[in-house]
DNA sequence: TTTT
DNA sequence: TTTT
């Protein structure tokens, strides 16, 4: 019966986080991650294909991705498929595919916003929780988790 | 650059294959597959929660999609995300994403086709390129590559 | 700085599950797991490899798998990487590695100890803390907590 | 039966590749790779844990790796774990595990050895084998190969 | 022995 | 629409 669900990415940021602050100290960030494969094609041309991804995050990740990510930043990233079902205005079904990431990792060079902030820590919501063991509500980490 | 963009899943699939034979030998599947979780919410109710997946298989793999899978087969997936785009009737975007399944491994019990059937090999283009050395066509595997 | 480690094995137990209570509470279970890939060698001659696996899980796991697991259980794991480092009685270095299993899912039939019993849910760490918030030890999930 | 051995690791290298140039093309590379994970502990302090990794290439990639990494370069690698088991000289029984690498990506920021040289794109046997479907040798891949 |  |  159980299953699963995973999803594993490395890419680059095609834009700054889309973040947003909502009612009862939620937070939600959306993020356009692109994965770029590069192959030989029967000619002999080099072919890059790229797959654009929508990322989705929540509270104390969101906050972490709100303050050091940013276009172009390349992360690792693991999470799972989730989709939206809905009607659209003329009945018809329409589903939307994102990825709710559950941990990301930043990659490569220290980020430009530097002095004292981190290179690429993994922020997981488990960790999150780990390190604020006092935290009440049930999300998962809080303003002070952030690991640093 | 170049990234990473892998799907792992294991689920049950809601039908049979709907498989489609085309010109000059190649063959595609496409597979239904639930993914389910459990978890107690809040109040320690139990939840399900399925997301279901539409899987993309090309030639030697949809040959054995075709032959050993079928609704309910519960099956270990190795794919990665690849999103169509394109503009409706109406002219707005849409975007539809599936799984392009890259391996797959059936797990569990013995199919009831038994008598020297496969229980549960690993189906990779790969494995099926590296065993058909003569094939001819681009397509990685051919009939006589099913690998019992 | 900050890495990815990460193991995702399918198998079956070659044993029993060997189970040892610790004082406080404290549960460590160790399986042998065998992953086995079939392929074609050069001269089209069919083979078999068979690679083992030492797995380690605590507590809230440990107790699943006592409960659940056998020799010749087909299980989904999820874990990292793990070595012990030490050296021996003649002053040589030696490695020992192991997976920490971080979550895995029972696959296939019924078991036989059925009646009620789960057939593949998935115990992680994190869902086992998630449902015991009451939980007072630092271990991650206690036997009420078996979800289901 | 069949079963899946898949190991993902971000990290960096220890040191510079080790490699052999074998008899009839063949080049085997080893690499040594720290995945360093961060977490406070329950005193609150940020406690640091490194797991190093024996890392196996074959062929195009031991090649590729030879020219491109070093000490210290981070890279995405893919692959399985592999064991020798053998007795000692007092007949005990002994173990050592590897990861035999099916793919890796470098990642971070552009080479020292820049000019014309790859960022990080997506060394794999399989593609080195799908762009050299001339190649004689079982090898996966040749010097010519080199995707770019 | 890496990385921060 | 699967699975339990």
């Amino acid at each position: 019966m159980a299953g699963v669900n995973k999803v594993i990415l490395v890419g680059n940021l095609g834009a700054d986080p889309e973040v947003k602050h909502l009612e009862g100290d939620k937070v939600v960030a959306n993020l356009r991650l692109a994965t770029t494969e590069a192959y030989k094609d029967k000619m002999g041309n080099r072919v890059e294909n790229t797959e654009w991804h929508d990322l989705e995050l929540w509270d104390g990740q969101a906050r972490i991705a709100e303050q050091y990510l940013k276009k172009g930043s390349q992360i690792f990233v693991e999470g799972k498929i989730k989709s939206d079902t809905w009607q659209d205005e003329n009945g018809n079904n329409r589903k939307r595919t994102k990825i709710r990431v559950l941990s990301f990792t930043m990659l490569g060079g220290r980020p430009d916003n530097a002095g004292g902030a981190p290179q690429n820590n993994n922020y997981s919501q488990q960790s999150g929780k780990a390190t604020a063991p006092s935290a009440v509500s049930e999300g998962p980490a809080e303003d002070d988790d952030l690991p640093f």
